[in-house]
RNA sequence: GCGCCCAUAGCUCAGUUGGAUAGAGUGACGGACUACGAAUCCGUAGGUCGCAGGUUCGAAUCCUGCUGGGCGCGCCA
């Protein structure tokens, strides 16, 4: 709808350039909006006011030119204002917001999708926990998150390809077998001492009973054991991650392990790469990147004097690979707290010729816990925090997915454990998830009467005639640009907020006519209540596709 | 000390990339079910958009400087 009266305006101000009426400049960027106050019409422009200068002339006489001379070949509109400083406002006739609602209707699950990403291909990488430990509230919010956003790209027609990095190579792994033969010993010894540093949880505890129920840990040298703690360790911890992710509605396509980046010679490779392009060099007996002037305030050390990578080594080769995998674009979500990596990373991509562009890094805050009215501190070290897994048995997936999506990730989250266990109306989720039940409802009683959805409404515009009515159609009509601008700007969380705006409007339809029954959706007129029906299953449609995208359910009965 | 993020109603947060009178939820108070689901709706109260400048037709939004909070600045992982 928007492209199409941008077609009307860009039309008009050829022909007012053809025939003199404005002189001919080019065109400065100018927006057309939906207004946030109705009074203001379906959509305003803000041209007359950015062409003043160069047209050198006032915003109004400019409005009153383009008004005057409006090609509105197809008779899209229904009125044209000119307004405050230099607005123009529109309103759009009733039979084509009708016709966008006999889309909705038509397309169902597929109204929204469109192919704003053909031609791109993004790698998504999230969560990339490692698996040293179970997953926890933060890691969940990055799962919702880039899953949510994979979902929203590839409804908009991205190529999406979804990977998990897992971190196993080197100390972190090492640390774990040792804590986890560490409990083992602990079992028939009490005293025998725990690795500094080591993992504390009590599903190290668990590791290791279910190890030693495998393998007799007492044959092996206490060298090879701990590799075996280790490697079986990080298998086992994987398996739970996975777990846990498909239950959370998560899939990944591509499981990266840091290790076989190693075992490959995919490390050195890259790091001959770089150091044809002179980028390499050896200082106090370790190698160097050469990241400073690309970003970076200082070299970074790729190889310790003792021989041993670093993890930075891995993940330059990890993402000059993914590079080299043809993405057309690639999209990391981190913790916060990563946030002082990202200028070494696109330094080092950039070393290579990958432009700044190329990649984008999501920052999510951290999350807080809330119980009683109290914050829950959360340390691995100590192993006191709250697992994914606790959190979805106790107040279930929606619930934990919703609060995720609904804050901007950039903005830390206090998630109030209490009131997301709610099952009422504090809890947010369900304010949409009604709204969808709700109307299946209303199907249910209707088709108890003998009425149904009609394939073919007719003319509904005679039958929708209530503002509220056509503001449920022209607020639907948005949700496919809504979806496109959050592959922009990568921000998943206004989907969250739309559905709940469409949400409201539903319910404040639907209690007009508790008080005036004429305005119910199934009246005596079998007609009426038709489009009405018609118009209710484009509404209940945008909430479930949204929904989906969201990753959470769609219910018909709550 | 340097860098990144944040600061909007009592609380938790939105704010359509610079638009017209800054909005929800929650909490407080008052209302609406003998007909489509009250997990809902309506009303009242609540604001110097952290502070001070600047940019322009126009600023919560962009720039600069402060204040306050979070995080990061290793041949750690």
């Amino acid at each position: 709808m928007k492209n199409r009266l941008d077609a009307i305006l860009m039309t008009t101000i050829d022909y007012c350039f053809d025939q003199g009426i404005l002189s001919e400049t080019s065109i400065p960027e100018y927006v057309i909006e939906i207004p946030n106050n109705p009074a203001h019409g379906h959509f305003a422009t803000n041209l007359p006011m950015t062409l003043a200068s160069s047209q050198r002339r006032r915003p109004l006489d400019i409005a009153k030119a383009i008004k005057d001379n409006l090609k509105d070949e197809e008779e899209l509109l229904e009125s044209v204002d000119i307004a405050g400083p230099g607005f123009i406002n529109f309103k759009i006739r009733a039979e084509e917001w009708c016709g966008i609602l006999s889309d909705i209707v038509r397309v169902k699950e597929n109204y929204g999708r469109n192919d704003a990403g053909s031609g791109e291909k993004v790698l998504v990488e999230f969560v990339s926990a490692n698996p040293t430990g179970p997953l926890h509230l933060g890691h969940g919010r990055g799962a919702a998150l880039g899953d949510t956003l994979c979902r929203i790209l590839s409804f908009c027609g991205y190529g999406v390809e979804r990977e998990f990095y897992i971190n196993d190579a080197g100390e972190q792994i090492r640390l774990l077998g040792e804590s986890v033969f560490c409990r083992f010993r602990q079992i028939y010894d009490p005293d025998y001492p725990f690795p500094k540093n080591g993992y504390h949880g009590d599903y190290i505890l668990d590791l290791a009973r279910a190890i030693s129920r495998e393998a007799d840990l007492n044959d092996l040298s206490q060298e090879d054991a701990i590799i075996y703690c280790a490697q079986k360790g990080r298998e086992m911890m994987l398996e739970e991650i996975k777990e846990d992710l498909s239950r959370f509605r998560v899939a990944f396509d591509g499981w990266y392990s840091e290790m076989d980046l190693h075992r490959s010679a995919l490390l050195q490779d890259t790091l001959g790469a770089i150091k044809e392009k002179g980028y390499l060099y050896e200082k106090d007996g370790a190698l160097w990147i050469k990241t400073s002037g690309l970003g970076d305030d200082k070299d970074r050390v790729i190889r310790k004097s003792d021989g041993q990578f670093t993890y930075f080594a891995s993940d330059i080769a990890y993402h000059l690979q993914k590079y080299e995998r043809g993405f057309t674009k690639a999209i990391d979500i981190w913790g916060a707290d990563h946030h002082g990596y990202i200028p070494r990373i696109k330094a080092s991509l950039s070393a290579q010729g990958v432009s700044d562009e190329w990649l984008s890094v999501m920052l999510i805050q951290l999350v807080k816990l809330w119980a009683g009215g109290q914050e829950i501190r959360m340390s691995k070290r100590a192993g006191t925090f709250v697992t994914l897994r606790e959190l979805m048995d106790d107040v279930g997936v929606d619930a934990v997915r919703f609060v995720f999506l609904m804050k901007n990730h950039e903005s830390p989250l206090d998630f109030d454990i209490d009131l997301v266990k709610k099952e009422d109306s504090d809890n947010p989720v369900y304010y949409v998830q009604y709204a969808h039940a709700r109307i299946c409802s209303i199907f249910r009683k209707a088709e108890a009467e003998g009425v149904f959805v009609p394939d073919n409404p007719g003319d509904l515009s005679k039958h929708l005639v209530l503002e509220e009515e056509l503001a449920f159609i022209r607020a639907m009509a948005g949700f496919p640009s809504l979806l496109k601008e959050i592959c922009v700007t990568l921000e998943p969380h206004r989907l969250t907020y739309y559905l709940t705006d469409l949400a409201a409007l539903f319910h404040r339809y639907f209690n007009l006519g508790t008080k005036i029954s004429d305005h119910r959706i199934i009246t005596g007129d079998k007609v009426l209540t038709q489009a009405r029906l018609f118009l209710a299953e484009g509404v209940r449609t945008v909430i479930a596709n949204g929904l989906n995208l969201l990753g959470i359910e769609a219910p018909e009965k709550m």
